[in-house]
RNA sequence: GGGUGAUUAGCUCAGCUGGCUAGAGCGCAGCAUUCACAUUGCUGAGGUCAUAGGUUCGAGUCCUAUAUCACCCACCA
């Protein structure tokens, strides 16, 4: 079959993935001795379509993938998505906004009707453009978040803890949404500057300030330092009466530390129901809370004339009641705060204190080596110990801090797209209330005057359940649906889990360190006692053409892998991605890297099709002929170079590096040098050699190209290039290497003059030096001469770059330039001798530097004294010319 | 308030454990062209590696300050 002239993806892309994929080269299978490698996917939002920064994440670990795979080793690339209950939820509830209803109206079962419908949409859609970037993941494997099997895991997870301890319930603040009427993490919360206004009230004999005087109704505590002096009269516990909002109040003075002296007054009120920090000093001091605003975001009864207004609403008002009162000492209009958003949806956060479940973070529960720790040391021994390895190593820093200050993880959530949470709750006609958490709903017992059993209506946490994602997807669907199975038993006989888990490496964005990959971490070691993954590599995040963040607020911003691929192919978008590209720092999208990386597939394509041209019916994948020219030798030894380099790169995760050699191994070696070498001399066989190996070596960065020139050339063996093996290069000899190193030099400075001096095609005349003689046709080609002739003395300029002795047929008189053009080099190449005899007389750096660098350095010192010498002599020649 | 990263050619960025006579892509200048490829080839210009000190035989690389930019965490009424 032949090629045709230009590489157009898009003719062969589907096709060569049906290939693959009907190949059953993505299936792992562990029931083979092989050694393993594996990588659990991290599961996209179910939220639409994929952005370009999964096709990062897909390139990098398809690269692995496939790479792995070629060494031979049984690959498993676990394919899935994640429900994403808030992100979806957020979708949903947009949408029936815009229909004129709300979730209330519809009620649940419709609500999970549509999201339903939603998601297994964008499932579709996104599963699709994972096959359309090259993914080689194993689909018989693919799991989904809401799976059955992984919601058991989730409830078996959820009990356990439970039983354990560590989750609990409890009425602690939150932080609440009222947009989408439920509390999220801490790390939900994003916080924005935003200039507003603080009042300064006179409270009894204080003047205290607030930017929310609509929370300041139920405020019956006044705090300040222990230390701060001003305020030495009055005692921890001293009561006192003040004129307030609707009335005089009793308020009761508080001594804490945490309140900082220089702060306007040095003292506050304080309303423990909305403030995560007056919580705390109330919870310390036993100090009674009032919610003051309720769950809508509207004023409660405790405010009297403003109950049932909006905050927005109520603020002026109030502010301006206080006034009349003579109340009100002092504005700042420019006080700049922090708002809390949550990062879904954008809702302002109002703490509210809940009754919510928590898991505890700090509790000695958790049996890891051993010894009993809390899921914190755990946390931090795993990377301390060396269990996990974090790429870059920076990022561990950044990781124990979050550790330092992480309180317990608040994981319900008031949403109704998620797991729900395996608990239930009756309550007795004297008043009492029970609770059961198990894998079973209770039976009712109604003769002991019990009302019936009610599950929590809530959620979890999204990431609760993809905490447990390395090993939830391992377990055998199959099994999950026997109840009598325990999860150690669950663990111990699926086959999947035996084989992979721990998984080998995690490859996710920085930018879920917290939410997920320590997450991970906290569940994985405690609920089966391993690590989740040895390593985990972190990859920057990808930014406009600008360099500012994608954004939906700046459409144009924002790349579609789609758009791209069609126009340029899908290698060459996997190309762009990972080129100059280093772990964990952010990279600017560059249509440029693009359009090179698609003539980059281009040239492999040609070389190919040069390839093609000449070894047709000649060549077979798998053999191993002999090299018999200088050039031979060279591309032999600067493929083992370039399959030693790889490897070593790509075994360290170092993608950019490893693909830069290839890039340069490919155009440079192989097509610039070796290919042009090769028209002059037939080494048909070398050729094939050659092609076969680079396609190997290309082929986990531009998987579609190489299999597809793979495909038309060995289209008689049906092998497959995604299966074949990694490159196990031929030795080649040294010496002859060198030869064409030479020839590259004197083909290198020869045009190089050419060029330079104006000169028409010259002759060469060489005295004495047999390999030139073997080469003569191939050098007059590559330096473009009229001939290349062995003399007993030669006459013209003589070449500078090279110890042999060569010379251009050309009359040195009218060469002024070429003087001139010496003169320049011999300064430059006097610098780097003084430069390096400075280096070698220096007794302490022969003494201290390694020997290896040391010889290295008297040879440099050789060779640029060889080469002064030769332009010196030059030199004086033309000069005496 | 605490922390991290960046600062290298006109632009966007590599440079891992110090050995650099500092690289890539794009861009730029000149030349070439029915011979695999103009999605090309060849030749070339372009950098006191932010600044100031220090450690070292040797610093783009390590240390200490400073400046500028970006980001993360915490959050004060």
């Amino acid at each position: 079959m032949q090629l045709p002239k230009t590489y157009e993806p898009s003719q062969y892309e589907a096709d060569i993935y049906a290939l693959w994929e009907k190949s059953g080269a993505f299936t792992a299978d562990p029931t083979t001795n092989k050694e393993r490698f594996s990588i659990a996917m991290p599961p996209p939002n179910e939220t639409g379509t994929l952005g370009i920064h999964h096709s990062v994440f897909l390139t990098l670990q398809d690269i692995m993938a496939r790479y792995n795979r070629l060494q031979g080793k049984d690959v498993l690339w676990l394919p899935g998505t994640d429900h994403a209950a808030i992100a979806v939820n957020a979708i949903i509830e947009k949408r029936l906004a815009d229909e004129g209803t709300n979730k209330h109206e519809i009620g649940r079962d419709e609500f999970l009707r549509r999201t339903i419908d939603f998601v297994s949409q964008s499932r579709g859609t996104m599963l699709s453009q994972m096959r359309a970037m090259g993914a080689s993941c194993d689909w018989s494997r693919l799991r989904y978040t809401m799976d059955p099997g992984l919601n058991r895991v989730v409830n078996e997870v959820f009990v356990k803890m439970y039983n354990d301890g560590l989750i609990y319930r409890g009425h602690r603040i939150v932080n609440w949404d009222p947009n989408l009427e439920t509390n999220i993490s801490d790390d939900e919360v994003e916080y924005a500057e935003e200039t507003t206004t603080l009042y300064t009230f006179k409270y009894g004999p204080f003047e205290i300030s607030t930017a929310r005087p609509e929370t300041k109704f139920g405020d019956k505590y006044v705090v300040m330092h222990p230390d701060d002096k001003r305020y030495k009269q009055y005692k921890h516990g001293d009561t006192f009466t003040a004129e307030w909002i609707n009335g005089p109040v009793t308020a009761t003075v508080i001594k804490d530390e945490a309140i900082d002296p220089k702060f306007g007054t040095g003292v506050m009120t304080i309303t423990p129901w909305h403030s995560m920090v007056d919580f705390e000093i109330a919870e310390q001091h036993g100090l009674e809370k009032t919610q003051i605003i309720d769950f809508h975001g509207k004023l409660l009864p405790i405010a009297q004339e403003f109950a049932g207004m909006d905050i927005a609403d109520a603020r002026p008002k109030i502010v301006e009641k206080l006034a009349k009162k003579g109340l009100l000492v002092g504005t700042d209009t420019n006080y700049v705060h922090n708002i809390a958003r949550n990062e879904r949806g954008k809702g302002i956060i109002e703490p509210q204190i809940r009754l919510q479940w928590f898991i505890d973070v700090t509790k000695a529960s958790v049996a890891w080596k051993g010894k009993q720790r809390s899921l914190k040391q755990v946390l931090q021994d795993v990377m301390r110990e060396g269990d996990i390895e974090l790429l870059p190593k920076r990022f561990e820093k950044v990781y124990f801090h979050w550790i330092d200050n992480l309180r317990d993880w608040c994981i319900s959530r008031q949403i109704w797209w998620g797991h729900r949470i395996p608990a239930w709750y009756r309550t007795h006609t004297d008043g009492t209330t029970e609770t059961y958490v198990g894998m079973q709903p209770p039976v009712d017992d109604a003769s002991e005057g019990w009302n019936q059993w009610e599950q929590d209506p809530d959620t979890l946490d999204t990431w609760f359940s993809s905490a447990l994602w390395t090993w939830s997807t391992l377990i055998d669907p199959t099994l999950a649906e026997d109840p009598k199975l325990s999860l150690a038993d669950l663990l111990r006989l699926s086959p999947d889990f035996q084989a992979y888990h721990p998984t080998s490496v995690l490859e996710t964005g920085w930018d879920i360190l917290f939410f997920w990959v320590a997450r991970m971490i906290l569940s994985t070691t405690y609920a089966t006692g391993q690590v989740p993954f040895k390593t985990v590599y972190l990859h920057g995040l990808i930014r406009a053409e600008d360099g500012k963040k994608m954004s939906k607020s700046r459409p144009e911003s924002i790349i579609d892998p789609l758009d791209v691929i069609p126009k340029y192919g899908t290698d060459a978008l996997r190309m762009a991605l990972i080129m100059g590209v280093s772990p964990g720092n952010d990279q600017n999208w560059g249509w440029g890297k693009v359009e090179a990386n698609r003539n980059f597939c281009n040239k492999l394509w040609n070389i190919a099709r040069y390839v093609e041209g000449v070894t047709s019916d000649k060549y077979t994948p798998g053999s191993t002929p002999k090299p018999r020219t200088a050039a031979d030798h060279w591309v032999l030894g600067k493929l083992h170079h370039a399959t030693e380099i790889l490897s070593k790169h790509l075994d360290n995760y170092r993608f950019s590096e490893a693909y830069e050699h290839l890039y340069h191994f490919v155009w440079d070696d192989v097509a610039d040098w070796y290919i042009e070498a090769s028209k002059s001399q037939d080494d048909s066989e070398i050729l094939g050699y050659v092609l076969e190996n680079t396609l190997k070596l290309a082929h986990p960065f531009a998987p579609f190209v190489t299999e597809t020139i793979w495909q038309t050339l060995y289209s008689d063996t049906d092998s497959l290039l995604i299966t074949s093996t990694w490159p196990k290069p031929q030795q080649a000899s040294k010496q002859q290497a060198t030869q064409f190193e030479e020839l590259k030099t004197i083909i290198a400075e020869t045009r190089a003059l050419v060029k330079q001096l104006g000169l028409a095609r010259p002759n060469l005349y060489y005295t004495d030096v047999p390999f030139l003689a073997e080469n003569a046709s191939l050098l007059a080609r590559m330096a473009r001469l009229e001939s290349v002739r062995e003399v007993s003395s030669g006459t013209g300029l003589q070449l500078t770059s090279t110890h042999h002795h060569c010379w251009l047929d050309v009359d040195t008189g009218m060469l002024k330039a070429y003087a001139d053009k010496l003169a320049e080099q011999i300064t430059a190449q006097e610098r780097i001798v003084v430069q390096l005899k400075g280096r070698l007389a220096n007794k302490s750096y022969v003494a201290n530097a390694p020997k290896a660098i040391v010889a290295q350095t008297r040879q440099q010192l050789a060779e640029a004294e060889a080469s002064l010498e030769r332009l010196r002599t030059e030199h004086t020649r033309f000069q005496a010319a």
